[in-house]
DNA sequence: GAGTGGTCTAGACCACCCA
DNA sequence: GGGTGGTCTAGACCACTCT
């Protein structure tokens, strides 16, 4: 167990904070004190602590010393990287997941576009409508390709696709880029989802690539426009 | 010029790969390599690399060396903190900002409530209109604590906020809080901006902190729907 | 086995803050 | 001046990848 101590380390504070049991304005220990009570040294403490500061859980003050902020606890949709069974999760609301399409279809050309494959090749696509307390408010469209993914099912989507990737196919997901925007709504949004006559939804694009850098899945979250939320924390590089 | 060897080393590589003097996919010296190059140990080097890593600019890989992505170059508006100069200036567009108002009021009641004041309490307001290629897409309000900037006039707002905060002010900004939902327009915003009878605005509530924790301004930047977009960069922690 | 990145150690010096 | 965080050094061992 001699690995992973500024994980260990990180965890532990991350868990504290999240749950309150830490207060805001609380101040930590020093790093020393922290690394003589975890048996190692500074730099691994510090290592912790930067990356609580980067996920905003705390804020450190040169010469004064670190301290629990009052907006890590506020984690929540579609920051950073994670599935939307994470988020339902999370967020404590009754949700359901309706399948609507798992199929291989041949690459339509703005989708080639977006993974950056010839028209026409194969991928499969999964369509997916998500109710929340009872409302379909969200139109997620998967598409993945069949050289990373050979097989996909219902009852895989109907779960979570990450879940399968990451735990049964043992690829593992490094890095995503997110893109927000609003667009008009299509015939397909308004037959799928519970539009109320709102005329745009909000499209959040994802490029999920896997370690070896390589693009494997491009998202469309469709969001009806009232129950979009995006969080963010941002730290001035300097 | 001993001082922050590794974010010497962070500003070269972003440059390099920014201009794209460095192609995607390109493998980056080992960190060996690098801490002989600049006369300095892995430990140094690693934390540039990991900055690196962080923003998007490259991928390590176990085993195999650190690559070049191409993603890192396209940074661009609302992500992470910055100013809607600095944005202009990247985005390299005609843009022009109209100041509506400038000027100490008590605080209405769900400004006061963002800004954790009473309400009524004095507070500054600013209120910006964008304009891109002559439309006018963003209505910027600000309210700033009169306690951290005791002055602000037109002249400041039709510059940067920014830069007069942390350059004439010597107030540090340290990390900010970011909400994008999308809300019904109100009569201020169709009265001030070009709609186009467009029903509905994307709100970016921004919360600004200083580098003591204090929170001293709040932001809404409301942004027409069809020109806004948001990127985002989002690394799996493990 | 050679090369790579991931983690860690045990020091050091500095700039900053506060009493 | 004592405590704090920021940076850096010169090693070490490990896990992984490639050939």
């Amino acid at each position: 167990m001699k690995k992973n101590i500024y994980l260990n380390i990180y965890n532990e504070y991350a868990e504290l904070i999240q749950t309150g049991s830490l207060e805001p304005g609380t101040k930590l220990p020093s790093e020393s004190e922290l690394a003589e009570q975890y048996g190692t040294t500074r730099e691994t403490v510090r290592k912790a602590l930067n990356l609580l500061s980067q996920n905003g859980y705390i804020h450190k003050m040169m010469g004064k010393g670190s301290f629990v902020l009052d907006i890590g606890r506020m984690n929540f949709p579609i920051t950073g990287l994670i599935s939307f069974k994470e988020m339902s999760e999370k967020i404590g609301r009754p949700t359901r997941t309706i399948v609507e399409q798992t199929a291989q279809i041949e690459a339509p050309k703005d989708i080639a576009y977006f993974l950056q494959i010839p028209t026409q090749a194969p991928v499969w696509e999964v369509i997916r409508v998500r109710e929340i307390e009872e409302e379909r408010v969200i139109l997620d469209k998967d598409y993945l390709l069949p050289e990373a993914v050979q097989t996909m099912t219902a009852e895989i989507a109907a779960e979570s696709i990450y879940d399968y990737v990451e735990q049964t196919l043992g690829l593992v997901i490094s890095y995503a880029k997110k893109e927000i925007s609003v667009e008009e709504a299509t015939e397909e949004d308004r037959r799928l989802m519970d539009l109320k006559g709102l005329s745009h939804v909000v499209v959040v694009r994802n490029f999920v690539y896997l370690e070896d850098t390589t693009l494997f899945q491009y998202t469309e979250s469709r969001h009806r426009l009232d129950k979009f939320q995006f969080v963010d924390f941002a730290r001035r590089i300097r």
